[in-house]
DNA sequence: CATGAATGAGCCTTCATTCAT
DNA sequence: CATGAATGAAGGCTCATTCAT
């Protein structure tokens, strides 16, 4: 039951079935993808993905849960003073290209599923705006920046970066092409908005 | 063949299967809906949707093919003098809650379709950038506002809508609760950027 | 919908699907039988059957209900004068063979399934058994028989009758070689019992 | 291998398997039965139920042997000079309403199952019905009851009580309020039939 | 062109059984 | 002999698509 060594091996074969569920997923889809496909790709039969998860969206569940844990890493940020380096470094996270086939996937099932939608949000999208709103009080009640509606800010900068990502997914090639300089731009189009240079 | 009494007519039977596929796609999703729900919301009977359409997928894309075309009805807007009005009102359209429940069903299947993906891209996306960036580039020649990456801009502001209207879309209770106030807030923000206050 | 040939058709098609279900339930057993052999048997595809029955266990219910009305048209029989020539004539309805294969997957199933059970109590157990008493009870009122328990003695009756097709199923070779005489056989012992020879 | 205390701990895990598995099968029947429920409720490991037992089958027909045997003891019956206390003494125990929830496990798949429904005959229904056969030709000889068709006879008792068992199992109501009486009342209907009182 | 019954490939899931440890 | 993870065949059922009427 709680033998520590059965416990890895069971975690190791979790993720050994989650790794060939995430590569077929983001190969051809949720619903195009069988089990049979995934326990092929994974090197094992059919019935023991049954004995790791009780169904095929719980392969999905998985799968995000595990992205949860490592982009709430990357929320935790050193502050720094400088207002733009922050920025840039807080948004060149997210943006990168590396799992956007997974993301795909997920965001799909997420649009049409659910209890996938709101796993998302009470686990991912609500804690992470709420540490937003906290971080940016704090450059308000620092004078850094003036009064503003933190709560909509932070959700507007938010949704700035998963709608660019939908855009570089949906395969824009200009912004796939200048993609690595959207952290600069986007820093300055934050802090400046369209209308003012910075001096 | 081209009698034009009968064009109407098959048009006209279209318009019904693909309304009656929007209702139930936004309902319940695209997979989950079965070619008999849509046959039966239509009041036709299981076969004569494949006189109308080559396939369930033929459906979605016809679906996609009528948003298109109101989508970019919306994009020919009378230019004003006043760029935070032009931006409010420019940014109301595409913020309309109305339609979201089809709009989940359509991106969820783009992010997996390749077919419906690339056209998306090549008769949504790609127009209305560059619709957008002639606009913008012709604030720029008009110096109304200062030399900006046009390019990138476009598509940060248009990348900003799609995230919110996802977020939205995701069930976050802030968002719902003040999407009326967006236009003006976001009017704001583009304009200015959050450090700086507009004088 | 009320299309008196659409429901001849149904119907038609339904037997089709109900003999060749109770022919191979029959002859291996409700669970051992696949639905693709009934497919097969029935000359239909795989698909067919569930245009016409829910489930596999429907069709079981299907089976029951037909042998139901048979069943009951059994027990309306004349009222004849003679006592011991009505019961000998009641008697060997129920215990003609021909039909003691489907008995045996039917009943089977009915010890184990609890929606078979009360179906089989409901519409056919409980109003055999009420006609029994009446029937019964006329005797007494008529004072052809003594004054009796006419709820139990229904009952032993009837038990006696299942009891029998059960040895008989379960393969006693003394009982299947004098099937013929226990009409005669069962009415003398009903009515006079073991101790007293009637005159 | 002829170790006498290995022989009773093999005979004990058996039980300890078998129990579980009767109580089980009492409880859902057969086929929904896993051997995981099985060896869950014995508190042994899947395989081991296998180091025991050829097959689930088998673990049906090692229940049918316990219980075999404890019917066979039940024949053996002091003989008393009253016909009457003897029968009602005989019929109590075959309907004993204990064990009815496993009675319908195993008759529900000896009606379906060959091998389970020859050894039934053969270790239980013939030995039964010789051993009643046997008694009633001693109570002819001595004169007790006048000549008979034994053979006959005896089935319809054996047929009666298991039809009965059956009628209870089924679910009829009457029959389970009533159901203590019925050793007294059936050993007069037995004796005496329905159309003469005794005196 | 409309109909809707028929089709059958294919999917997810179960579970009795095995076998390396 | 005990374990329990792994197996994989098999089954019930769905549903997009076809086609004879």
């Amino acid at each position: 039951m709680t033998d520590p060594i059965q416990q890895q091996l069971i975690a190791a074969r979790r993720n050994q079935i989650l790794d060939a569920a995430a590569a077929i997923f983001a190969e051809k889809g949720f619903h195009p993808t069988t089990t049979k496909d995934i326990a092929r790709q994974a090197g094992v039969s059919d019935g023991t993905i049954y004995n790791y998860f009780a169904s095929k969206n719980d392969l999905l569940l998985g799968i995000f849960d595990r992205m949860k844990e490592t982009a709430l890493q990357d929320v935790a940020l050193p502050d720094t003073t400088d207002l733009r380096s922050f920025l840039r470094a807080y948004l060149r996270h997210p943006l990168q290209a590396d799992n956007f086939a997974l993301f795909r996937v997920v965001m799909s099932e997420m649009l049409v599923n659910a209890e996938l939608r709101d796993l998302y949000h009470a686990k991912v999208l609500k804690p992470t705006l709420e540490l937003g709103e906290i971080l940016l009080q704090q450059w308000v009640d620092q004078k850094r920046i003036p009064p503003i509606d933190v709560s909509l800010t932070i959700r507007a900068l938010s949704g700035l970066m998963m709608g660019l990502i939908l855009e570089y997914t949906l395969g824009d090639p200009t912004l796939q092409a200048q993609w690595d300089e959207l952290p600069d731009f986007l820093a300055d189009l934050i802090l400046n908005g369209i209308a003012s240079k910075q001096p």
